[in-house]
DNA sequence: ACAGTTTAATAGAAATTGGCGATTGAAAAC
DNA sequence: GTTTTCAATCGCCAATTTCTATTAAACTGT
């Protein structure tokens, strides 16, 4: 059984006549003669009854069939729908996770842009630590991923997005609140708060400044389960010192004068972000939206990398 | 797209391996990636993604088309099962027409047997005039009819099963009571009442005594809209007497002593009764069956036509 | 890093199917 | 009887489907 020859079965219900539902289906008269016998002989069962002259008739079982044949038309043709409905790659859901330390300071800025952009795709967004976003994207239930390098997993594309410069929050009242610039090395020694270990900007910082780690292994206070407005507030009480991502620095207006901002010297520690997505994830123009939408954002102190 | 074609990409998404896939649908690895190709490209739509290692993932809108799918082709297997049930040719509805002046004596034989015969066939009954039955089997509307000769029209296959000799009733009190049997043209002149002049059987007898028409016109009462039945009562109650065909003659039992049957004399007048159905009918097997079953009926006083 | 394995895509050949025009056959209309 | 109408059949061609064999890609494991 073929849809063709259930299209012809239909027209010639429709048509009671072979010649004219030939000529509505396009195909020559033989054609479909051969199509229905053949059906019928599938079928075990004569759907029409023909006397020569302007007279066919559908049999009972024929009338049933018929009917049926057009509901399977029917659905099939909502297959038709389904795909030129969803064949835009720039419509539909696209679930795009983050990191915690990007997510708060880049997705404001940017689902809205997207939004203006893509108006039919439907934004999910899930922010977790790069493992799991690596997991789910991995899986299936993300279709791309905002993480930093390093980043490397068999199946998965990346795309550089922009480089991003670390700075430290000291309190306002900080020793070095006079000081233009911070060596990394003025770090070690200092109370330095970080965020818990699923977090990679918190390697991220302590590859930057290995010291940190090694010689100041109790001074550096690990802060599991928390976030970077969490520690910033810290900063505001008074209670340490920490290092941000450039991208957080303007966040938050509440504790800007309890709050120093202090970059780098060169070089300056820094993170390069990017975008993630499986390698044959077929909606590759939705990917290419999202990167240069990314582009179009203002994040203050990065540096953007154009496409090569 | 083809009913194949759904059929495999049902399976891929089942198996989520290409291979297993192939084999599920006994066809060669190629063929089917060759035609979920093909699919994708008439929808234009990527409906799996394909990353090399034993990770076969659909996607959202290959989803909803695979879903779609599998309803399409539920449909089809209906078509399938509505033949295999109405493929017996003596099962579904059958809607068998007989003439007034058999239907009320043939049909109560004959119900019960074609149902202990073929227990499929739903039967639907029609009594009316030999031109309404022959217009509503032409229409399709009955399937076969049972009329008397004269029967010829085109398209119209007949098959005769038995003469039905006529009889004379007349009240038992009658001046022939005594008489053995009647000749034709001792009708002349008699109360003859006859059914009106849509029934074929006045037809019939007028023409096997034309005379009684030319010579007595206003003797002859026709009653119009009435049957055999109130016919014979009115020959009970002594209004004239009547012709009828021989099979009715021990319908009623009740007034039986009122009314005596005599024969004629030969060559007995008579008609053929016919079993007739379009000539390109498809389920002879149920015609067959019909007239066998007719055959096999208990009808005192017909002569069987065997089969040839 | 490199061979090995798995899996889907591709290429090319063979078989099947679907399609056409021309003709035939059957039945009815003139 | 002749013509007309309409579906079935025939013979042939083109397109499609399917096969086997091979290639390509990418992950695995040593």
């Amino acid at each position: 059984m073929t849809l063709t020859e259930l299209r012809y079965i239909v027209a010639v219900a429709q048509k009671k006549h072979f010649g004219q539902a030939a000529q509505a289906c396009f195909v020559s008269q033989p054609t479909l003669s051969i199509a229905i016998k053949k059906l019928e002989e599938e079928l075990d069962v004569k759907l029409f009854e023909r006397s020569s002259k302007n007279e066919i008739r559908i049999t009972d079982i024929g009338q049933n069939i018929i009917q049926q044949a057009q509901k399977v038309l029917r659905e099939a043709q909502v297959i038709h729908e389904i795909s030129q409905q969803g064949k835009d790659p720039l419509s539909g859901i696209f679930r795009l996770g983050a990191i915690y330390t990007i997510g708060p300071y880049l997705l404001p800025d940017l689902i809205p842009r997207i939004s203006d952009k893509a108006p039919g795709l439907k934004l999910i967004i899930e922010e977790n630590f790069t493992a799991r976003l690596s997991h789910s994207l991995k899986q299936g239930e993300l279709d791309a991923i905002i993480i930093s390098y390093p980043f490397d997993e068999p199946g998965i594309e990346t795309y550089p997005l922009y480089t991003e410069p670390f700075v430290v929050a000291i309190p306002s009242q900080h020793e070095w609140s006079k000081k233009e610039q911070i060596k990394i090395n003025d770090l070690i020694g200092q109370d330095l708060m970080l965020l818990g270990s699923g977090h990679c900007f918190r390697d991220q910082v302590l590859k930057a400044c290995p010291k940190c780690m090694s010689e100041s292994n109790e001074l550096t206070r690990t802060l599991e389960g928390s976030s970077l407005e969490t520690i910033r507030h810290m900063v505001a009480a008074g209670t340490g010192i920490t290092v941000l991502p450039c991208t957080s620095m303007h966040y938050s207006q509440r504790n800007q004068q309890l709050i120093s901002i202090k970059t780098f010297t060169h070089p300056q520690p820094s993170r390069e972000v990017a975008l993630a997505w499986r390698k044959h994830y077929p909606r590759k123009e939705a990917i290419e939206a999202i990167i240069q939408t990314i582009h179009q954002c203002q994040l203050p102190g990065t540096i953007s990398i154009k496409p090569s």
